[in-house]
DNA sequence: TTGACATATCAATATACGTTGATACATTTA
DNA sequence: TAAATGTATCAACGTATATTGATATGTCAA
């Protein structure tokens, strides 16, 4: 059995960053859907065409999106699971570790 | 009723930002088991005192995290409706917004 | 095979963010 | 009141990310 469990926090940190941007919040809104083709978010989108591809990459980058090319044009969809993991992770992040609550460390 | 459906965007771009950074993350790790002393995550955390406070102050201008005065001492706490919330978010992402299933666009 | 087209990448620049060290501020203790 | 302490803020700098315009690459149609 393979180091799995390694959380890799670069990874994580990696795919909030991909949310953290309007622009790319817009294009998952638009990826919800279903899979769309590049040329379907430069019409809905107000945004130039490097910049999508930049923003696109991103989101593949973060494992986020997955892309798939056709002749000559490029649909991309979203990761469910990479979604259903993040959920997860977000989840857990506040819930109580321990039932220590804070024992006083000063004064 | 005031206009309080907004998603506000920015707000939520902010709070994955916030999110998107190491050290961050392993704060919000520390205060998983509770209310926690600023001078106890300096001890905790290998982090100089006035990036702790940058990354504190970016966790709590998120909505993330909430402070605390208590004589000269800080306490920060998790906010669990802000990640609640988030989670929330995360999850319905990538949920289908309808069921067309993305008609071909071109070709 | 040439030209138009869809998309990606590159180079340059602007803006945002993370990091450090110094300083300010409030509170407590001597 | 003076010194010490805990924390926040500021200024300066480096690095990462966003944006733009130009160019490259592959594919289709004439």
């Amino acid at each position: 059995m393979a180091v799995a469990t390694t959380p890799d926090l670069e990874a994580i940190t990696r795919r909030f960053r991909a949310l953290g941007d309007e622009h790319r919040l817009k294009i998952i809104d638009l990826l919800r859907s279903g899979e769309r083709c590049v040329c379907e978010l430069t019409d809905a989108l107000d945004v130039g065409q490097s910049l999508l591809s930049f923003h696109l990459r991103t989101l593949r980058d973060a494992g986020l999106v997955t892309d798939r090319r056709e002749g000559r044009w490029a649909y991309y969809t979203l990761d469910a699971d990479a979604f259903a993991q993040l959920e997860d992770f977000v989840g857990a992040l506040p819930s109580t570790k321990l039932s220590t609550n804070a024992a006083r460390c000063c004064g």
